[in-house]
DNA sequence: CTGAAAGCGCTTACAG
DNA sequence: CTGAAAGCGCTTACAG
């Protein structure tokens, strides 16, 4: 009980309490058992934190931001990472239920993963989604900006004189994939320029699917002069389709992308729709922390915008 | 107490009696609380992985193989990074040995990570280093093989007749830097050439610090015509250098490194020696259950050899 | 200022 | 086959 005092520092001890108490912590080693702790408090000190796909640069990104913004108030982040799939999300968040953890920051697979959140729900753990929603259900949530820039990014290439653009996303049942196809179909809309089927592609988020959408939309009868990317691996995937082709970017075949990877590239070369990766981390934290105080306000959606980068996939010297 | 029989399906428990029970559960949404379980059985089910820059690609693939052993035998992992940082590392490893985690992975930051392992070994909780070795403590470790890789990288540089080879390299605080200076040294010394201070720098794992170096070591009075990195983000880092230099890669310098982005990157251009990041991390992972399951065989070293890919930074076509 | 009692949600060992 | 008792390592509320 003393001992509890002294770590906790509340209540009075006497200061000579405190001191043998202490020495005798130092002497042991004695780390107090968070675990045995979260049984009386009801508190744990641990946020999960949920991603799809952990060899994306962009993830990572996010997660650091969220572990920083975690530390700040003095939580730990534990990351899991579902690699796109459904069933691997359920399995991670049924652990943490069963860890008590104080609260969820989910970038969900896809629509699924509304079950996700009727779980977290019914376990009393409160949830922050981050860069997808989920439809058919209410949950804060923070995400880039998605429509609006995949808007700028169109109208960019429509600039260069480009009239018959592609666009390549993710799949349709997720969020930023369905986002950024309503923003590029405004754009073209908006523009009176042709809107076909065949320009749009709905691959999964990777490198090979970029690959594909690409060899498809390069080999059509007539084919666009310039595509429109839905994240960084998309892009490369058409980059690499393109060279397949034979063709040069950016002067036979213009791109332009959602996502920055400058860390790990050589010269930034494409025009992109840079979202705050780091920001998004750490403001669903603050978001979910604030829940966790007991912040009752209504459900709220949470958009950080993204910054336009001109480089030279588009065309622009 | 029937509960807990039927839940961990121990014991006998009459069919009606578990039928009743499982619908209660799903009825009520009943998942055990792991944290309180822990408590009495002494295991949480949980590891821990601590790495030191989760924006490096190779952190997270690693952290992707650790993350299916794992599961694979019914662990989860939480995830740490550290940025470089011991302070970081140190604050880290208290709270998952205040959690009571099973076990833990550690790519230490550097030297003084050997305090790391102090307070670990104090709290009886294993550790299996991995990918970075600590002097002075004898541990289990799992890292790639540096110096031979090295010294076929340097050895393929003087293949395109290079006689002055310069080496960037990590901080010697690091044993992954200190095993490829090592490496460099001895190809160096073994085939005659000139092993000058000027040639060898030590920076700190960034692109930043590859950059200045590179500077450096291109602003020398007879500066290098090749030059090994130690990892990716030196590699892109000297790129940056030669660039502003005006100097062409491979024409006007050489590089090759080590590791490999290709995830994230455009055409792989890097001549490299890769590591097999994921076979890392889930070797490491079944060397620390091993420890788990009680094995108390002496303390071992894993090393798992990487694979020269020949690019064209070299001067290869 | 300090400590004995009760309880958090489980499991182990024992009794019936 | 089922359940009451004790205990894991803590905290809360109370007594002294």
């Amino acid at each position: 009980m003393t001992v509890s005092r002294v770590v906790n520092s509340s209540g009075n001890v006497r200061a000579t309490t405190r001191l043998r108490v202490e020495q005798a912590m130092t002497e042991l080693g004695y780390i107090p058992n968070r675990a045995a702790r979260s049984l009386v408090v009801n508190k744990l000190g641990v946020l999960a934190l949920v991603i799809p796909d952990i060899s994306n640069p962009f993830f990572p990104l996010l997660a650091r931001g969220a572990e920083a913004a975690a530390r700040a108030a003095g939580y730990t982040v534990i990351l899991g990472n579902t690699d796109e799939q459904f069933e691997e999300e359920l399995a991670y968040l049924r652990t943490v239920c069963a860890l008590r953890v104080d609260g969820v920051l989910l970038a969900p697979s896809g629509r699924r993963s509304r079950q996700s959140l009727e779980l977290l729900a019914r376990q009393h753990i409160p949830v922050v989604l981050i860069d997808r929603d989920v439809d058919g259900i209410a949950n804060d949530v923070v995400r880039g900006e998605s429509r609006r820039s995949t808007i700028l990014l169109t109208e960019h290439l429509m600039l260069h004189e480009h009239r018959r653009i592609g666009l390549i996303t993710g799949p349709s049942d997720v969020s930023t994939a369905r986002e950024r196809e309503r923003g590029y179909r405004d754009a073209m809309h908006e523009h009176d320029l042709e809107l076909s089927r065949e320009l749009i592609h709905h691959v999964p988020y990777t490198r090979d699917g970029g690959r594909r959408a690409g060899q498809a939309l390069l080999g059509l009868a007539e084919r666009p002069s310039a595509i429109v990317t839905a994240n960084n691996f998309l892009a490369f995937g058409l980059l690499d389709a393109a060279r397949e082709a034979g063709l040069r970017v950016p002067e036979d075949l213009a791109i332009v992308t959602f996502d920055d990877v400058e860390v790990v590239t050589d010269s930034p070369f494409f025009t992109c729709a840079a979202q705050p990766a780091e920001a998004m981390g750490s403001t669903a934290v603050e978001r979910l922390i604030a829940r966790l105080g007991g912040d009752e306000s209504p459900v709220r959606e949470t958009v950080l915008y993204t910054e336009l980068r001109i480089r030279r996939s588009c065309g622009c010297a």
